[in-house]
RNA sequence: GGGGAGAUACCCAAGCGGCCAACGGGGGCAGACUGUAAAUCUGCUGGCUCACGCCUUCGUAGGUUCGAAUCCUGCUCUCCCCA
């Protein structure tokens, strides 16, 4: 057998790869041959809703770093086009549809994350990012429906799901049209970027088949589809969500501590599915993770290996070690001599993803009730009957020793010369800085 | 166009003249147990004081009444049925 110097010499299994990764849902037959016998290029489309993304489109993004990885090409597509449309997948009722400038906004965003997890300078293989707009923005409606609509039939169109769900509640003329805006996608980039492959989520295949079905009319081009699963947790809630809301991409809207707490969290039945999904470990290293995790579950090294790699993966190292380091110092032995040993620029270090707020000097010598530290000088609780029942539950804990009802807290209490910590229960702090 | 039903706190959902800050469930938060997990149990979940009490709140604007989320009227919106 001739050496092998680069895994990506080599074209392997990209269909076994989702398959033992648990990311194979459904898939047209044929799929794997064609994948398996040669660089295919291949693509799955993001919508630009918001200028981040989220925890959420992760499962997509690390379906097309499978896809390169197994040797293939990936495409990235941001849907400045069918952005402007809106996909009635799995939506209850019409979308809001955004204005140009904050799709073009998000666009340029959602290209600096997905540059982070894919290689685009690959002399191989390299990820490619194409935005539709490109390729509608100079479509005419009329030219469209010639040229497209033509060859699908509105009793096809209405047989999926994503409109059908809909009939009752009503869907506009535009939103039944996405699923042709979205096929035509595919027709161009099977035309132009030699893309034979569309990947998705579950709810998105019938938007796809919709695309093979045009390339086949259109121009008997050869295309394939394949899905992964909707990804939920065990408990049934929806995954991705957080108290705060969505666990997003970028730092500024999730801070990286948060993100890493995010998987740090996750129950053991979730990070089992996750590790497979999020990270590129090999199926020996997952295996050997999850049995370690097995026999010492305490230790949750599964939960810390999978917050650590999608971290790093999203962040970079430097972000994940500030995470560590702040999760060590806040769920550690932490006590006040660890805390009160910290530098002021490490203090605002570790604190930089949890919400703080200045307190004059002078109020703190002359000492301030606990109820109204809480409440009304720095706004962590939002009320002071919520800070009374927090108090009156025993979750209020000050430099880390909990307090009761009758604490003042005074200049005494500043570790490091400048700084408390409050915290309410286990997970939620809060940094006062002395001014 | 005609007829009917409804709008209650984050969500669902009771209440139909005073005992309602408003049953119950969900969600959320906290405590116990643990492993910063899951499951379970307990408490809390409008604001101010926390002890009584007070203030704002039941689509919206008025009205009746000693007193209304509960009755009357106008308005807005939603849903269903018939044409």
């Amino acid at each position: 057998m001739a050496p092998c110097h680069d895994h990506r010499d080599m074209v392997n299994g990209f269909i076994a790869e989702l398959r033992w990764r648990g990311l194979l849902q459904d898939s047209m037959p044929g799929v794997e041959e064609h994948l398996n016998s040669g660089m295919r290029n291949g693509y799955i489309g993001f919508d630009p809703t918001a200028d981040s993304l989220h925890v959420g489109n992760l499962v997509q993004i690390m379906m097309l770093v499978h896809f390169q990885r197994s040797g293939h090409r990936p495409i990235a597509l941001v849907g400045g086009a069918t952005g402007m449309v809106g996909d009635p997948s799995g939506k209850k009722a019409e979308r809001n549809l955004l204005d140009e400038d904050a799709l073009r906004h998000n666009q340029a965003c959602i290209k600096a994350q997905l540059e982070r997890f894919l290689d685009f300078n690959d002399p191989k293989n390299p990820a490619e990012l194409v935005n539709n707009y490109d390729w509608f923005k100079d479509m005419s409606f009329l030219r469209f429906i010639r040229e497209v609509g033509k060859h699908i039939t509105v009793n096809y169109m209405m047989a999926k799901d994503s409109v059908k769900n809909r009939l009752e509640s009503g869907l506009s003329f535009t939103e039944f049209s996405y699923q042709l805006v979205q096929g035509y996608d595919f027709v161009w980039l099977n035309r132009n970027k030699g893309c034979s492959l569309q990947m998705g989520g579950s709810d998105q295949w019938g938007n796809i088949t919709t695309g093979t079905e045009l390339i086949r009319r259109m121009h008997d081009g050869e295309a394939y589809a394949v899905t992964t699963p909707l990804l939920t947790k065990a408990d049934g809630t929806k995954f991705g969500k957080s108290e705060g809301g969505n666990i997003w991409l970028d730092a500024e809207r999730t801070s990286p501590y948060k993100f890493y707490q995010f998987w740090l969290n996750t129950s053991d039945d979730d990070a089992a599915r996750f590790i497979h999904i999020f990270t590129t470990l090999s199926k020996d290293e997952v295996d050997a993770v999850i049995a370690e995790h097995k026999a010492a579950p305490h230790q949750r090294s599964l939960q810390k290996k999978l917050a650590a790699d999608i971290t790093e993966r999203t962040h970079g190292k430097a972000e994940l070690e500030a995470a560590l380091q702040a999760t060590g110092i806040l769920f550690g032995q932490g006590t006040a001599e660890v805390l009160g040993a910290l530098s002021e620029k490490q203090w605002l270090d570790v604190f930089d993803g949890v919400p703080q707020a200045d307190v004059p000097h002078s109020s703190l010598a002359a000492g301030i009730p606990i109820a109204d530290l809480l409440s009304d000088t720095t706004a962590f609780l939002s009320s002071r009957g919520e800070a009374k029942r927090a108090l009156k539950e025993g979750s209020i804990a000050v430099n880390k020793a909990k307090v009761g009802d009758d604490r003042v807290v005074k200049t005494d209490d500043l570790l490091s010369g400048k700084f408390i910590l409050l915290q309410r229960g286990k997970k939620n702090y809060f940094l006062v800085k002395a001014v």
